[in-house]
RNA sequence: GCGGACGUGGUGGAACUGGUAGACACAAGGGACUUAAAAUCCCUCUCGGGCAACCGAAUGCGGGUUCGAGUCCCGCCGUCCGCACCA
């Protein structure tokens, strides 16, 4: 019959500075008490004057108030602190700070929904995940911290927002955006699901607006070429912020049209990565937003209709997969660029986008896919231009005929150009060059880099978000607010009772007067995408108070950030925009770097298993118990006992009920349960599920660890006392104690924080079975404690200075330096090594570490096993690697 | 479709640059202590055969390189992630 889980009990608060009884470890009076005693020594202040510490500036993604933290946070924001203290013990001057990534969308919702203002509401979650994580136990420095809904925050924003204006990173322009028709208000790309608005359900609609912009394009190829540099980066962000930049060479060519009567000498500007296959075009192609679509449509219904169906295909991932091609023949012809007198056939095309390229194309059908189905279906020319490499003379007539009549499939691999003038010949990247050339020399063309990445639109139709500082006059046009005006703060009195921009239909607030010719004027109401809020705050962090958005003296001293720990969900946007604002911030003169992240870590998320009721109604956890009988496991509702169904294990979610509260775990365990847990088992970058069981096991282990520290800590040597002549088994505990601290070390350094965990608990294992019998033992026996506690203190920081005080410390950890491994116990005088024959294992051999090739040998061949097994066969060759292996090679 | 990652016991996972596969933990089973429970401690725990010493097989599947492969190479299968009518 197996367990339920059950709630830790408790003695009678006792103190714990009892040493040597075996009272329990009480989490609830001893966090509280090392918190409130790092608190008023101002163990995590921060300041920039260090003396000679050299800085490390670990972050963790600052979180959204959403009113409670969650399982997720705790796991980031242990691994962030596991960093911040392992450093300090190192001797680093560290810095660690928190803030609130406080404006957006749920802020609004919630005034819609609950009739809170977003501001009470933003600022009242604040304050309870403050108290929430204040209760892990963080080494934060939290005179630093801000929400960016501050106006000190979001007014320097606004100045920023001003700098990068005069260098030149900002535009207005007008552009496609998808519109909420329901809710009034531009939705990003993430906000539209399968192409309707996420909150309100409504059909997205393509509308033009003008919208204001950094041009985020500027730094394309920086920001692709830094990617080089950032070797601390995982290689799977990296990989996605390359294919997201999008680079790809190509050439622009300029196809001269005719038939337009009013433009008689119009040229359609298209891009291509091909232009060794121009010989092969049998047709252009404009996307229907492409200006000539939209200006033959306006005296074309036809053409007005095919848009208008193009339209409603939608952008949903199936809605392209299945989108069947479709053309409209616009009747005007283009000249080819290289064949005198040909002419080629202009469509308006669905699957030309406008947003890439130049939104138009030349089609060669033979070595395009798209191109050939469009071919297929409206009839037009198929014309191999590239032939595979190992095909000539009959063979390669006979394959162009059939590829040209009957080819489904198009050739995109390399090859040799046939068919192609003063190409033939030439592979295709020959070709690519000569064709650039020859366009150039025409002046119809040009070799150019085309990147996927756009310009950043900022624009957002919303209340809860940062103003942009702008003023719009009717004489004197678009201004910047007067910085002496700064901040331009949001108006408290504002309803939401009706869809839209509150800031819009506000009585007053936008009307101001003109700051240049003093007449009546228009605030800007659109507010900043809350991405920019969060491209800068990590700069923001090394002079919270700093008059400027920035001091440029103490960001040159943090920056850059030397770990940054967050979600992948953040691989490419947050990342990205802060990789760009560091660049443009270091124009405008802010900053004096390039990367801000100097390290990235991505931690993996917390998920837990689900559990649905007999209606299929989501479970909480809470509201379920779980039987395991000889490993099968049942679950049950805690009040009524209906049977649940135990679900898969999923991503903490509030929609499937399967989270866990932290602050629950805190108060039954404490906060070094949760953090060990959250450190145990599963790799950082991986996902981790929480169990009960899990949780259990980690409880039992500060109170095993408790008991290990303090139990019989009065009867050892006096802390400090010096290394008295080891005898032989407090010898090995010694180097044992001196190889664990050894790897613990390596693994925090590398973030591997399970594996660190895995040595904690095989050197507490060695503690346990070590017999303490004499002087030597007693000091072999505090030394590695002290490791073990010294090791365990950036993960369970209570517990260990509760134990670092039971063993006799009058100073606290926060304030001891890391202990250093002696190099020369970790390497053993003898090693065993494995014997093989025929590279199976048959015995294993003892010998001392600089024993010689021949006596490993001989020693080897003698063991009894391996004769046995060599058995009348002839050694034909032995391989000894020096304190790993032996093979011996017989048949 | 393109790009990438991953696949090891009942479970989470160890195994550094090819060198004793399964560290450490969880779960499970057995035992000790206890009136009983909790807590704690001890033992077992990849699979097959054997009382045992031991033997054989095994890191998704199939090949290959090597004295030696979880690790490297080739081909499959499966899972997950990112991008996607990108010209």
């Amino acid at each position: 019959m197996g367990l339920n889980v059950s709630v830790p009990s408790f003695p009678p608060l006792t103190s714990n500075r009892s040493i040597g009884m075996s009272s329990r470890y009480n989490p609830r009076t001893s966090e509280p008490k090392w918190q409130k005693a790092w608190t008023e020594m101002a163990a995590f202040r921060t300041e920039a004057d260090s003396g000679d510490k050299p800085k490390y500036y670990v972050l963790e993604m600052f979180p959204y108030p959403s009113g409670r933290i969650h399982m997720g946070h705790v796991r980031n924001y242990t691994m962030g602190d596991v960093i911040a203290r392992y450093r300090r013990a190192r001797g680093f001057n560290v810095l660690h700070p928190m803030g609130w990534d406080a404006f957006g969308m749920p802020a609004e919702n919630a005034a819609m929904e609950k009739g809170v203002h977003p501001k009470e509401w933003t600022y009242a979650n604040i304050a309870a995940m403050r108290e929430q994580l204040k209760a892990i136990g963080l080494a934060i420095d939290w005179e630093r911290e801000f929400a960016t809904c501050d106006p000190e925050y979001y007014g320097r924003q606004q100045a920023l927002f001003l700098d990068l204006l005069e260098a030149g990173f900002v535009t207005r322009k007008k552009s496609t955006v998808n519109w909420d028709p329901v809710d009034n208000t531009v939705l990003a790309n993430e906000q539209v699901i399968d192409g309707r608005g996420w909150r309100s359900g409504a059909p997205v609609e393509r509308r033009e607006l003008v919208q204001w912009f950094l041009t985020i394009t500027d730094f394309s190829e920086e920001l692709l070429a830094g990617l080089e540099t950032l070797d601390r980066w995982p290689e799977k962000v990296r990989l996605m912020q390359k294919n997201w930049i999008g680079k790809s060479e190509g050439a622009r060519v300029f196809f001269p049209v005719q038939g337009l009567a009013d433009e008689p000498d119009y040229a359609l500007e298209i891009f291509t990565t091909r232009p060794d296959t121009l010989y092969g075009a049998s047709f252009c192609a404009v996307s229907p937003h492409h200006p000539l679509a939209q200006k033959l449509a306006a005296d074309n219904e036809e053409l007005q209709a095919f848009i208008r169906k193009c339209d409603q295909l939608g952008t949903s991932e199936e809605a392209i997969e299945t989108a069947e091609k479709m053309g409209f023949d616009t009747g005007l012809t283009a000249h080819h660029p290289f064949i005198e007198g040909h002419t080629l056939p202009v469509y308006v095309a669905n699957f030309v986008l406008m947003e890439y390229g130049t939104g138009a194309i030349f089609a060669c059908p033979a070595h395009d896919q798209r191109d050939l189905d469009f071919a297929r279906k409206y009839g037009l020319d198929v014309i191999p231009v590239v032939a595979p490499k190992d095909k000539t003379g009959e063979e390669l007539d006979a394959w162009l005929a059939e590829f040209a009549a009957r080819a489904e499939e198009a050739f995109t691999g390399d090859g040799v150009a046939v068919n192609s003038g003063f190409l033939n010949g030439l592979d295709v990247a020959a070709a690519k060059r000569a064709a650039i050339e020859k366009l150039e020399s025409l002046k119809i063309g040009e070799g150019t880099v085309n990147y996927r990445l756009r310009d950043w639109g900022v624009s957002r139709q919303r209340y809860w978000g940062c103003p942009i500082p702008v003023i719009h006059c009717d004489e004197c046009g678009t201004l910047p607010v007067p910085k002496d005006q700064l901040p331009v703060t949001l108006p408290d009195d504002v309803t939401f009772d009706v869809p839209g921009n509150p800031l819009d239909r506000h009585p007053s607030w936008k009307h101001v007067d003109c700051p240049s010719c003093g007449k009546p004027a228009r605030r800007e109401t659109d507010t900043f995408d809350t991405f920019v809020d969060s491209s800068w705050y990590f700069a923001r962090f090394t002079s919270p108070h700093a008059e400027g958005p920035v001091d440029k003296a103490a960001a040159e001293h943090w920056l850059p950030v030397d770990q940054y720990i967050g979600g992948i969900e953040h691989a490419i946007l947050h990342l990205l925009y802060s990789r760009f604002f560091t660049r443009a911030m270091r124009k405008a003169g802010q900053l004096d770097l390039a990367e801000p992240f100097a390290g990235l870590f991505t931690q993996g998320m917390v998920n837990h298993e689900t559990y649905r009721d007999a209606d299929g109604k989501w479970v909480a956890p809470t509201d379920v118990v779980v039987d395991n009988v000889d490993g099968k496991r049942s679950a049950k509702h805690a009040e009524t006992g209906a049977p649940v169904s135990i679900g898969s294990v999923e991503k903490m979610s509030k929609s499937k009920k399967n989270t866990v509260d932290p602050t629950d775990i805190i108060d039954q365990y404490g906060a070094d349960t949760a953090r060990w847990f959250m450190l145990s088992d599963s790799p950082p970058e991986r996902d981790v599920q929480w169990t009960d069981a899990g949780a259990e096991g980690a409880w039992r282990f500060t109170q095993r660890f408790w008991r290990l520290a303090s139990e019989g800590a009065d009867e050892l040597c006096p802390a400090g006392t010096p290394m008295p002549e080891l005898d032989d088994t407090a010898m090995a505990l010694h180097r044992t104690a001196h190889q664990a601290l050894a790897s613990i070390t390596e693994d925090i350094e590398h973030l591997r924080f399970n594996r660190a965990v895995a040595r904690i608990y095989e050197l507490a294992n060695a503690i346990s079975g070590f017999k303490t019998e004499n002087e030597a033992g007693k000091w072999a026996r505090r030394e590695a404690l002290e490791f073990m506690v010294l090791c365990t203190a950036p993960m369970m920081p209570h517990l260990a200075e509760e134990c670092w005080l039971a063993l006799g410390h009058e100073t606290l950890i926060v304030e001891t330096p890391w202990p250093v491994a002696d190099p020369a116990l970790l390497v053993d005088d003898r090693v065993t090594m494995a014997v093989q024959v025929n590279g199976k294992r048959r015995d294993e051999l003892t010998v001392a570490r600089d024993a010689e090739k021949e006596d490993v040998e001989r020693a080897a061949l003698a063991l009894e096993k391996v004769e046995r097994a060599i058995d009348g066969k002839t050694v034909r060759k032995v391989i000894v690697v020096p304190g790993k292996i032996v093979n011996i090679v017989a048949n």
